[in-house]
DNA sequence: TGCGCTCTGCAAATCGATTTGCATCGTGGG
DNA sequence: CCCACGATGCAAATCGATTTGCAGAGCGCA
């Protein structure tokens, strides 16, 4: 169950060393044009094709990048691994998934599998994960980006503007004059959530307005978690005129609500959302939210990987974040 | 740079030869208990994790698979993704990815590489690609499974079952009485469409009808283009009473051409989407749609090349099918 | 002429595991 | 008593590349 061709048939067919083989495709050592060219013609006329794990073990490099993030079908990430994977792929990476379901245990069981297997480099959204934890498995030497908010910084990280987005929509809103906003946040924790709360608050206080405890509910990130908050918010004695919301789904839930109120969206009720998934636009009517441009995210995470890959860059942990849109559409 | 922890410094510690250990820890010849237990206090004591790059390359084995699909940031794709992760990582395997914008070069491109990189198995989301190509670049022992219709069966392949999903929705359709009903397709090719196509016709037919020329209409798979030609049939002298559309994108376009002419669904209009994409709960009012179980299609890609993977079946290619089932919501 | 330097190329070691072939030791059956 | 065989363990070959060290050739310069 031998490779088919090796180096040494090609070096035999050339009439040189494997050595010569090697350095003359690799370019490491010169070799003279007339040696290249009889190894280019034996390589091209056996159909040499190198193997990259008799490489690796020399070499240590793989060429491999491990992405780990908790739902690989959860909308958000498919998009990420897709950037990720567009900036890596140019420079001959690959990019090896694994789906943890926010297990602590599945995560270390991933890191320890792709660290093993000996990748370049490692992109992780964890949430159950520890600073010290990771230094435990991951070789200090491996490239590693952090993508969560809640880890103290001795890495790469990259993040979303969630409160400069939510910053935005406040004042969308503000702009037209409205002022009676309430905010729907998640649960508390280390989600987004309260990031994106944090822009609100900012942007009414920045006009002036102190928002008032009650404007201020918590649901779970749902359809149906938005509904029944927000259908509470409109049934009391003074509903607020907007609500921003920590994500699309909850936006939705809010919509489904205004309408089940009978208040109309956007003159009684102006609604904004966060994160720009595919149904906001389908929805009726299409939904004004923040875009958390994931893709974008993506991309970013394979920049900072890359320039530690190809010894760009050489420095201090460095932290990108990446900015937010509001996409204005017809609910605020 | 080398390794920390090798199998010779694990010998060493245990006493033993390097050959010992590895049958030790392999279980592929039998030690006593007594060195057994030496050998795994050893690689205990320090830490032992082995080098699967290295094992690679003497068994020819990487436990990986390959998924090479058009764009993973595609909403079916990382659902498939996760169904096919999910089962083949509980032995094991760790799934890596391709993204090829159905380009023709790409997916040589992807397939090389990983045949290169001595990948186990492939799952193969390929448009542009024929059989030729793949026996060219895919050496016959590694056990590829096909998952498109297009091509000739020489593998393993899974697909949806397409025409029993429209099929099944055509004869909701047929048992409240309706009769008038018209079909959206895609274009004209390969795709989707003309199989979902097919389902309907037979169910037509098998209900003694025979739906007419006019009857079937094409659009790309886009809201707005189910929005265009839902709206021109809507236009007609004798508009149908039902339509049922290729997937959920055209099916929401044509609730809102409905809407802009005021056609009541589910009253006076009836539709039916295909493929349940997130958002077909969403829009108002929810969508009845024939699922398209994308997690389970990943899922039967991943038993069929375990199967094989794990040398539990070696005889003829095989086919699955996927089962479609029609969702009931508020639109038909 | 002689010294040193660059250019070229090869032999051999190396990466870290797995696998084959051989040796040794008991043990039980004929 | 002897032979066959199973159990146990090690040395060495192997997978397919990369890299180091060495050597010969050719050239320029003092």
């Amino acid at each position: 169950m031998r490779q088919s061709v090796t180096i040494s048939d090609v070096a035999a067919r050339a009439g040189v060393s494997p050595t010569t083989v090697s350095h003359a495709l690799s370019g490491r050592r010169s070799v003279s044009a007339a040696t290249l060219a009889r190894v280019r013609q034996a390589a091209d006329e056996l159909g040499y094709r190198p193997s990259p794990v008799a490489s690796s073990l020399r070499t240590k490099r793989t060429h491999m990048v491990g992405l780990i993030v908790p739902d690989i079908a959860n909308p958000f990430y498919p998009a990420v691994a897709r950037g990720l994977h567009d900036v890596i792929a140019a420079d001959g990476y690959y990019t090896i998934i694994g789906s943890t379901d926010g297990q602590r245990d599945t995560e270390l069981g991933f890191l320890d599998g792709m660290v093993r297997r000996s990748v370049d480099g490692i992109v992780m959204f964890s949430f159950a994960i520890e600073e010290k934890d990771l230094t435990k498995v991951v070789p200090a030497r491996t490239p590693l980006v952090v993508a969560t908010g809640n880890l103290p910084s001795g890495h790469d990280r990259v993040g979303t503007d969630d409160a400069g987005g939510s910053e935005a929509a406040t004042r969308h809103l503000l702009a037209q004059g409205i002022t009676e906003i309430a905010f729907v946040s998640g649960p508390k924790g280390n989600g987004p959530g309260d990031r994106r709360l944090a822009g609100y608050t900012q942007a009414m206080l920045a006009a002036g307005l102190a928002p008032a405890e009650a404007d201020i509910v918590r649901s779970d990130y749902t359809v149906a978690g938005g509904r029944e908050v927000v259908g509470e918010l409109l049934g009391r004695r003074r509903p607020p005129r907007a609500v921003v919301c920590a994500n699309d789904l909850i936006a939705i839930g809010a919509l489904e609500a205004a309408q089940a109120a009978g208040v109309p969206v956007p003159t009684a009720l102006a609604v904004i959302g966060f994160d720009d998934i595919d149904a906001a636009s389908l929805v009726a009517p299409p939904l004004t939210t923040v875009a958390n441009p994931a893709y974008e995210f993506g991309r970013q995470t394979g920049q900072l990987l890359l320039d530690r890959l190809l010894d760009r860059y050489d420095g201090p942990p460095r932290t990108v974040v990446v900015p937010t849109r509001l996409v204005v559409r017809a609910t605020a």
